[in-house]
RNA sequence: GGUCUCGUAGCUCAGUUGGAUAGAGCAACAGCCUUCUAAGCUGUGGGUCGCAGGUUCGAAUCCUGCCGGGAUCACCA
């Protein structure tokens, strides 16, 4: 593995050299070795300004002394080259040769084996059981799968988690519109899918209340007093205090709802191709959240008011008093949140629990930690919030309520049809039989759909631009899927006897093609983009990555004959170099949890 | 108002630990399929990196201020 470290030999070797050359002792900060621009000579760069001081000589000077002496004594360097302040090495073929025989037929290349140390929890998706999942569920669920993936790459033992959002008021208000008009409806009954009815009527309630809401108004209500003291809301309060109470037909209705969200979830988690190690229920954590609250009352962490509340003081944070039990005893979110936490911490002793939740919720983990800090758990600072941006349409934000989201499932089917009829339209897959073309179409279409959310830094916003998604052409998911056929179908052609020459054949003094260098440069890079990408947990980095080295081996497919008109020896290592590409693009892409069809 | 975040080509985005002449895709225009999959490749046009200072050999990148967008500051989750 020792051609791995060409990057460090450099660094050392201009240590030396400084040592050497000037008297001077220096460490690696003054020193970064980079790639060479493209427009330039060269394959590694180091920028001597910082140097310059030691030498007190000119840029080019320096430059030239020190590439001297670089050159004599690394076997690896071939010449090197210096404009202005930057020394441009040049690594002979032999380097990047080795690098590509010693490793083209490692299956882990760029991954680091298992460790067994403490795990790390990866929690993402965490629905809502009132309604069906959407973009914003789209997003945060491509997130934490490749996240968890990237993870793992990267040597971690990694737990995913869904935690089912599955009591509360929300589910109250679908349960009590269903009561009053549902008249029975089942998934069964109505042929809908069981997450969406349920979405039915959460909506339904909204707009109920909303009605009730603008008639209390009329009879001289202020806003405020209205939104809470409709019939509707009261009624949804009394169902919730009823749940807490254990009430028998309540809890009934209750398992019977849920079960048609999960159900309906299962369907759409499966579609997406994520999965889970753990499945987490509130309605079973939220419990030991009160625990912990009543201990922290006891303690005098936390005060309890005369109305019988529960509030965390955090003025001394900066922050305000926060909520954590009603006056009536049921719990809010963060009561649950702070059970849910302290479970998974005394379950597992995490080295990190990573919560994969949207920005919007900044202020609550803030709030979380402080909380957990001031009822003396300790191990608060282990949790961390991978917040991620909102995702907006052309037209806006998404709102729920006014009927401006974009279904999970629904952009799903849709993404479908387009990937059916372009396909059909291209017309290269007519051999295929039903079953097979089928599953092409989900393919080409779920890569379409999740290279396009993964490639956006995960920390910024997005607009999703319904058109463009379904693109097939240019920096997309499908563009990728289409050069990893393409090379599939090289290796096809190329038979047997290649398979069976593979990398032993190439002559000793064989000269790269820049094209052919150019991608075993990526190839090299990518084990530092698997670390980069798990340091600063984004999939984006990934993605990127892919596309650029899918766009060079294009590039080389188009202008170097592969198969044709070239000595069998060339022709073998060219099969070769495509494989090895075709290898890193699945891997690539698997970490992003898209597959890749061997035809298209 | 406080806190956080973002501002790069007409549009969507790269460019994170400061490095050379700021890059892709889409859109527009012009080329390339008797030859390995044209869902591809090549070329042209397109920029005050929000604005103004500062730090230094060097700033899209770091610091300060301002302008503009977004998030949040719930007895919703």
């Amino acid at each position: 593995m020792i051609e791995m470290m060409i990057e460090k030999i450099l660094v050392d070797k201009t240590i030396k050299a400084v040592s050497k050359l000037y008297s001077k002792n220096i460490s690696s900060e003054f020193i970064t070795v980079e790639k060479t621009n493209k427009d330039f000579e060269g394959d590694f760069t180091i920028v001597v300004f910082p140097l310059l001081k030691f030498s007190k000589k000119s840029p080019e000077e320096t430059a030239k002394e020190i590439g001297n002496y670089i050159k004599s004594d690394v076997k690896e360097i071939q010449n090197f080259n210096v404009i202005k302040g930057f020394l441009n090495f040049v690594i002979n073929d032999k380097f990047w040769l080795d690098f590509f025989k010693n490793n083209i037929s490692n299956e882990h290349y760029g991954f680091k084996k298992p460790k067994k140390t403490k795990p790390v929890i990866v929690e993402y998706s965490s629905p809502n059981t009132n309604k069906p999942l959407h973009l914003g569920h789209i997003r945060n669920n491509l997130l934490g799968y490749s996240l968890s993936e990237i993870l793992k790459a990267n040597g971690k033992n990694v737990i995913k988690i869904n935690l089912i959002n599955d009591r509360g008021i929300h589910i109250c208000k679908s349960m009590l519109a269903w009561l009053k008009w549902g008249d029975g409806e089942t998934p069964e009954s109505t042929g809908i899918k069981g997450d969406h009815l349920l979405g039915k009527y959460y909506i339904l309630f909204d707009k109920k209340n909303k009605e009730e809401i603008r008639d209390l108004v009329l009879k001289g209500s202020t806003e405020d007093e209205a939104e809470k003291n409709t019939s509707l809301m009261i009624e949804a309060q009394e169902m919730l205090r009823k749940w807490e109470n254990a009430d028998e037909e309540i809890l009934d209705l209750w398992k019977l709802m849920n079960s048609w969200a999960l159900k309906g979830f299962d369907k759409t988690y499966k579609r997406l191709g994520i999965d889970f190690d753990k499945i987490n229920y509130e309605s079973k954590t939220y419990l030991q959240g009160k625990a912990l609250v009543k201990k922290g009352v006891e303690n005098g962490c936390l005060l309890q008011k005369e109305d019988g509340s529960v509030w965390a003081d955090l003025t001394e944070e900066g922050l305000d008093e926060k909520l954590l039990l009603r006056k009536d005893g049921t719990s809010v979110y963060i009561t649950q949140d702070l059970g849910t936490a302290y479970r998974r911490y005394n379950e597992f002793y995490p080295e990190k629990i990573i919560y994969v939740v949207g920005n919007e919720q900044i202020y609550h983990f803030n709030v979380l930690k402080l909380v957990l800090k001031k009822l003396e758990e300790d191990w608060a600072d282990k949790i961390m919030h991978l917040y991620y941006g909102m995702v907006e349409l052309p037209h806006g934000r998404m709102k729920s309520r006014e009927g401006t989201v974009v279904d999970a499932d629904d952009l799903m089917d849709e993404m479908y049809e387009t990937a059916k009829k372009t396909t059909e339209e291209l017309g290269k897959i007519d051999s295929f039989p039903k079953e097979e073309a089928d599953k092409l179409y989900h393919i080409v279409s779920m890569a379409a759909l999740k290279y396009f959310i993964l490639k956006v830094d995960p920390k910024k916003n997005m607009l999703f631009n319904p058109e463009e998604s379904i693109d097939f052409n240019g920096n997309t998911g499908t563009f990728i899927q289409y050069t990893y056929a393409r090379i599939q179908s090289i290796i096809r052609k190329a038979g047997k006897e290649y398979v069976n020459n593979s990398i032993n054949g190439f002559p000793e003094n064989f000269t790269l093609l820049k094209k052919e260098k150019e991608i075993l440069k990526l190839l090299y890079e990518f084990p530092g983009v698997v670390e980069q990408a798990g340091e600063n947990y984004s999939p984006a980095i990934i993605a990127n990555y892919v596309y650029e080295l899918v766009k060079e081996y294009n590039q080389f497919y188009q202008e170097i004959p592969i198969l044709k008109n070239v000595d069998k020896e060339i022709s073998d290592f060219r099969v070769a170099l495509s494989e090895f590409t075709g290898n890193i693009i699945k891997k690539s892409m698997n970490l992003l949890g898209i597959e890749v069809p061997d035809r298209m």
